[in-house]
DNA sequence: AATATCAGGTTGTCAGACAACTGGTGACCA
DNA sequence: TGGTCACCAGTTGTCTGACAACCTGATATT
């Protein structure tokens, strides 16, 4: 019904990336080195020239590599970059799946406190018809699990709009957009959901309380008890995938 | 001397990115739309098709596009994107750069704590010589404000490798490095460097002490009691130039 | 020895071509 | 009339070849 034909056939140029960023990954490229001419690449991966350009282009796009006409392309310095970037294989591994996990959490985190400050009537209604889903979600036995966690993320998502600070919001809409397809499936199969949702909704009432009361203390506290418990439910399932 | 000739004529594909991402902020441009054709783009733009490949190559990469052959190339959902990338722009104004700066400790602070949980005899004795370091910067009344800036950089560096999530590690070595390029200036310039510093200093070995003594929650308090003043006192400084 | 010139290599851009693929149109047929 | 199918124009992905601008190092010249 619904295969949709995953065939993705990578393009030449992101598998010419994902080669480059290997070898930089792997230590045999490093910053300061010149990469093979343009021409060399081409033949050595068998492809045109055009296509080498692009996969350098988008390297270059993030910064990990400068190109000087008449010299070359050289690997640019760690803090030369300009993107933090989540490539597929961060998600092959679980440990790295909950370090990115972690890093989302944290920002939210922090910048609950925030919300708690530049609250509106707005947002305080919008989380507690949030919370209202949640609950609601509960007596769904059907589609419940999956309801309850595009809920959290959606608590997630105000949160960080509250915040007034865009570039936290794109980070977390960013982690989260690409961590979210990969925990869909594990939150919402195999949830005894009842009992635990309860208790994660209870944790979020209490930091939408907070937020409402303009508590930044309260809210970062809460926050982090919820979003810390979470973590540990989802890293204490058996059924997390580990490739 | 180290006029180093920053002629910096942008490339024709940078520019194309920029034109269509800042088409694409100002909302011309919203998920889900076809993007012109790529002849199309090259005509209104007055370049070669290699050009636009190259220019929307980028694009893709973010995923900020997705194209299909034979129908064409579409803006996508934000959740879909895979990086968070800090553009030129974030730089022109000084609310922009305190945000970025907020971002930065941010994530920082929360990692302040991880940090103290997972130290080592190495990382502790790397945080003291720092210290010592912007001791006796205090004493050089020539680059002394240079080096208390860098040194305050390193110890950034530092924490964010303790805490082990290689993940945030970059994250913050990509926004210090953005961040850090517009902030040193201002940071050396006028600096009313020792008493100033003298506060900043003995924060900062508060914070180191935290970490010492493994005490996450310490760490945390420490950490933002520090990166917090700094803010603010960059913030109040009248000459952080506002473009 | 110091300087000017040149040749080769490299990136940036251009132009044109073709294959694979898609969506819709219109012809054809039952 | 209604459904099927071949076809066509448009689009992306890739290839090829070319040239300009530029840099580096070697060579020739003074």
């Amino acid at each position: 019904m619904k295969v949709k034909s995953l065939d993705r056939s990578p393009s030449l140029p992101e598998e010419i990336v994902a080669s480059l960023t290997s070898a930089l990954h792997a230590g045999e490229l490093r910053p300061g080195d010149r990469l093979p001419s343009e021409q060399a690449l081409a033949n050595e991966f068998g492809v045109a020239r055009t296509v080498v350009r692009e996969a350098i282009s988008q390297l270059k796009y993030d910064g990990v590599v400068q190109s000087r006409v008449g010299v070359g392309a050289f690997i640019a310095q760690p803090q030369e970059r300009t993107a933090f970037r989540i490539s597929p294989a961060c998600f092959q591994k679980r440990k790295e799946l909950l370090k990115l996990l972690r890093l989302r959490n944290g920002v939210v985190i922090e910048f609950a406190a925030d919300a708690a400050l530049a609250r509106s009537k707005r947002d305080i209604a919008r989380m507690e018809a949030i919370l209202k889903e949640m609950r609601e979600a509960i007596a769904d036995s059907e589609h419940g699990a999956e309801r309850h966690f595009e809920a959290e993320r959606q608590l997630i998502h105000v949160i960080a709009k509250m915040a007034d600070n865009e570039h936290a919001l794109n980070f977390i809409v960013m982690i989260d957009g690409q961590i979210a397809e990969k925990l869909r499936s594990v939150a919402v199969k195999n949830t005894k959901a009842t009992e635990l949702a309860a208790v994660a909704i209870e944790e979020q009432a209490r930091l939408v309380e907070a937020i409402k009361h303009g508590d930044p203390v309260a809210a970062r506290d809460k926050a982090r008890k919820h979003y810390d418990n979470a973590a540990r439910r989802l890293a204490d399932r058996a059924d997390l995938a580990d490739v």
